[in-house]
RNA sequence: GCGGGCGUAGCUCAGUUGGUUAGAGCGCUAGGUUGUGGUCCUUGAGGUCGUGGGUUCGAGACCCAUCGUUCGCCCCA
């Protein structure tokens, strides 16, 4: 670029930066999770960014608009089809097949990390994005589902938002269940196909099953009539979910039964649900997931059971309050135009000793001390090589404006609590 | 991908029916204050009015396109 012109300085479309307390939000919410999935047993799994692409058209299903239309896709060097990827779930089956983990079951995995797709950007809803997720395989029962589902709420309510939130639960029974009401869908919403949705008219070929989920009063009208998921699972599917609607009971969580909760990606089968929190708009889910006992097979490993979610960390952090900034406690500043000696030393005293400091040197006293006060530093500590300063430093403290003159080891005794 | 709103200084916003050198508050700079802040006063800097076209004697205001953002749809976390 020649000279004179400007860089754009603007960040690609639906991408963003996580500045100073916003980067400070992001990070606690993921201190949080990483202690709450800790507590259950699970152990990180962290996987690259980009995956080879078949990892995902072979997991998620083609149907999906995840698939068909919002994935960033490009070509390496090599020619080789590449995936930057949209979700998690698909990576960490890649990652447990890899890693030969299958060969010992249970295994309990948690990751967090950029997640991409090229949607249009709106508020709670990015083009790279961070997500945080837990996958349980290796266990069939409706306790995992329980336990996942009470790790969940865990996270929620540490995180501090499941009192605003609401979980709803389905299930979409085995796959024949499934299988048998999609075509019974077909069967009663082909004849008035007419009268649906645009949107739900292309989803009668895609995904029928979405239509349980459209907002579109057309749409509720055309199903009235149209027989439940319930009516079609198979002893064994409605088994499974009443043990997992007991095992929540038992533990207090709250939750409502919405049979319209449908996930979008397809290999999610008995057990599904989502945590809406109310107050995000159209963006309101904050946390997702369910069971996927057919998809380590899918993407060739063994016959292995699956439970897991993955919740969105930008709409926790529209949900909740970022934490309080943390200024540094101490700032050591050298008030000669000379080299700052000592400056660093006593900083990294202070720092030895698990007292936050800082060293600056640049500036007039008026512009630093100016500084010091609008970022709220409760403590500034002068040094200087005066010959009346000569061995000592003046400690001051900003809420009361008293300064000390002491010893520099005197300064740190006396932040660390001890007397003056 | 579809429909609507918005886009003026670092931030929050004014800008009269299109009419001279585009304003305020906060912030920033320097000072009033004998090496040191949070109040007050003064000083200075900072704007291709998102970008590109068009209409007009004249556009920050009107029209078109484009980029960004926002709300809804779609999708999903």
């Amino acid at each position: 670029m020649t000279e004179g012109d400007r860089l754009d300085v603007q960040p690609v479309r639906g991408m963003r930066d996580y500045v100073g307390v916003e980067g400070a939000h992001l990070l606690s919410l993921l201190a949080v999770f990483w202690e709450q999935v800790a507590l259950f047993g699970y152990t990180p799994c962290l996987t690259p960014l980009l995956e080879e692409a078949g990892v995902f058209f072979r997991s998620l299903g083609e149907s999906s608009d995840v698939i068909s239309k919002e994935m960033y896709t490009l070509l390496d060097r090599g020619g080789d089809p590449l995936v930057l990827r949209p979700e998690g779930t698909a990576g960490i089956v890649r990652a447990l097949l890899s890693n030969r983990l299958h060969q010992d079951m249970p295994a309990h995995l948690a990751y967090a990390g950029p997640m991409f797709r090229y949607e249009r950007p709106q508020k709670g809803r990015l083009r790279q994005f961070h997500q945080v997720g837990v996958e349980h395989f290796g266990d069939a029962s409706p306790e995992a589902d329980v336990e996942s589902l009470l790790l969940s709420w865990r996270f929620l309510t540490a995180v501090g938002i499941a009192g605003d939130s609401c979980l709803q639960i389905n299930t979409l029974g085995d796959p024949e269940s499934r299988a048998a009401f999609r075509q019974c869908l077909i069967d009663h919403l082909t004849p008035v196909a007419h009268t649906l949705s645009a949107d739900s008219q292309r989803r009668l070929h895609t995904n029928p099953l979405r239509i349980l989920d459209s907002k579109d009063l057309a749409d509720h009208q055309a199903l009235i009539g149209v027989p439940s998921l319930q009516d079609f699972l198979t002893p064994s599917a409605r088994d499974h979910f009443d043990r997992v609607c007991a095992g929540l009971k038992a533990l207090g969580m709250p939750f409502e039964i919405n049979p319209r909760i449908v996930r979008g990606l397809d290999y999610y089968v008995h057990t599904t649900f989502e945590w809406v929190h109310g107050g995000l708009g159209a963006q309101g889910t904050v946390l997702a997931g369910g069971r996927y006992d057919g998809l380590v097979r899918t993407m060739g490993g063994p016959d292995l059971a699956g439970v897991g979610w993955a919740a969105g960390l930008e709409r926790l952090m529209l949900a909740t309050f970022p934490p309080a900034p943390s200024p540094p406690c101490v700032v050591v500043m050298p008030e000669d135009e000379a080299p700052p000696f000592g400056a660093h030393q006593l900083a990294d005293a202070f720092r030895h000793v698990g007292i936050s400091a800082m060293v600056w040197a640049e500036g007039s006293m008026k512009k630093r001390m100016k500084k010091a006060a609008q970022r709220g530093i409760p403590h500034v500590v002068f040094v200087g090589q005066a010959p009346e300063h000569t061995g000592t430093v003046r400690l001051k403290i900003m809420a009361t404006g008293q300064q000390y003159t002491l010893s520099p080891a005197q300064a740190v005794t006396v932040l660390t609590g001890g007397a003056l």
